[in-house]
DNA sequence: TATAACCTGAACAAGACTGTACGACTTAGC
DNA sequence: GCTAAGTCGTACAGTCTTGTTCAGGTTATA
């Protein structure tokens, strides 16, 4: 789901068609603003074939989300979260921790493209599988329970973001950057009262 | 510092710069790529008469960036910030969380519009007033200190950010807003191995 | 009250982006 | 190898934004 005809289509033109998605979801990525010529030639492809697929800018976009998606779910398909959710966090981060990165400039040019219940329905899938380890980790015991799931889930996220920020400021090196924010969203979901565990050397 | 003559001009010059460089804060706040039409009719004064005042587009933003400062650190400087750093940092946080919603959206107007030196000069001000009380928080043994202060500053502001996001999505109220800020920042900040202190009621 | 500063709408030029149309060339696939 | 599908560059219309100019009306201030 996601992707355009991949049947009816000749050879060339999926191929096309993948190089617009693919060009859309990086310059997206990087500007939110970046223009379908733009998209086009760094596609390598011709402005006018760009519009030989995609009727609007919307659907351009939404073709780029639904992918940068669809990427994101088969890198965190291969993580464990099985297992001490603290653990199972660290994992996560360490696998998706630059992800963020790509898709949040992305999601600013969907929010402006694409319908309010076309992104939530893009976003059910990803949200559901944070929402339901950090639940764990809080039936468990190892998660505080005194904030609301989707705050802390927001939080997560959000500390991701910003250790881009920081890299692209030139404060932080991308090797230290999973390290960074496991201590702290650790720390963060610390029950109060009990000892923030020590962070994974 | 950052606003325009204010002897030379004339009584109701002065009262249009001001409507402008305000409605300017206002409208670049909610979306950054707001026009200088969408501007002076905020204001309530002709597009040709933003021009008699600002040369260029630039010059609006970086009005509008410094007024936003300049209210910002008129709030900031009424928050009492010595005592204990762990209840100082809850203080500021209740003063300054909604300060950063307005500002956030202008700086990325800001970015793409000043000089990277520009930004840093108008950011050194604010940034040193929680960079201070951090390091003395560090000092003092009650803030961890395996983190760069850099990081931790930007966790802050990231996480006062996220909850006005939340607030938009609908899943938070303003009244507990500073509430979940505290608790989260100051668990987060709590040095690995020791208890994370009691959030504030 | 006189005058200079100020404000105004209308209109212009230049540039960018979107979306469409055309004719000609290339290539995939039977 | 033939044909339809795909691609290409150019060009056009429509819209938007940034700045600028101009002539005429309003208002602060001395």
């Amino acid at each position: 789901m996601g992707s355009k005809d991949t049947t009816t289509k000749r050879a060339d033109a999926r191929r096309s068609i993948d190089a617009i998605v693919q060009a859309a979801a990086e310059c997206l990525g990087r500007n939110p603003d970046a223009s379908l010529s733009e998209i086009a030639r760094a596609a390598g492809v011709g402005r006018v074939t760009l519009y030989a697929h995609f009727s609007s800018r919307a659907e351009v976009v939404d073709a780029a989300m639904s992918r940068a998606l669809d990427r994101g779910n088969e890198v965190l398909d291969t993580v464990d979260l099985t297992g001490d959710p603290r653990l199972a966090l660290h994992r996560y981060i360490e696998a998706g921790w630059h992800l963020v990165d790509g898709t949040r400039a992305l999601i600013v040019a969907a929010q402006r493209e694409l319908s309010p219940a076309r992104i939530l329905e893009l976003h059910a899938g990803p949200a559901a599988r944070v929402e339901a380890l950090v639940a764990r980790g809080r039936a468990e015991g190892h998660f505080r329970t005194d904030l609301p799931i989707s705050w802390m889930v927001n939080v997560l996220h959000s500390v991701m973001h910003s250790a881009t920020e920081e890299i692209r400021a030139g404060r932080l090196t991308s090797d230290h950057a999973a390290h960074h924010i496991s201590a702290t969203v650790l720390a963060a979901f610390t029950t109060p009262g009990t000892p923030v565990p020590e962070p994974a050397p």
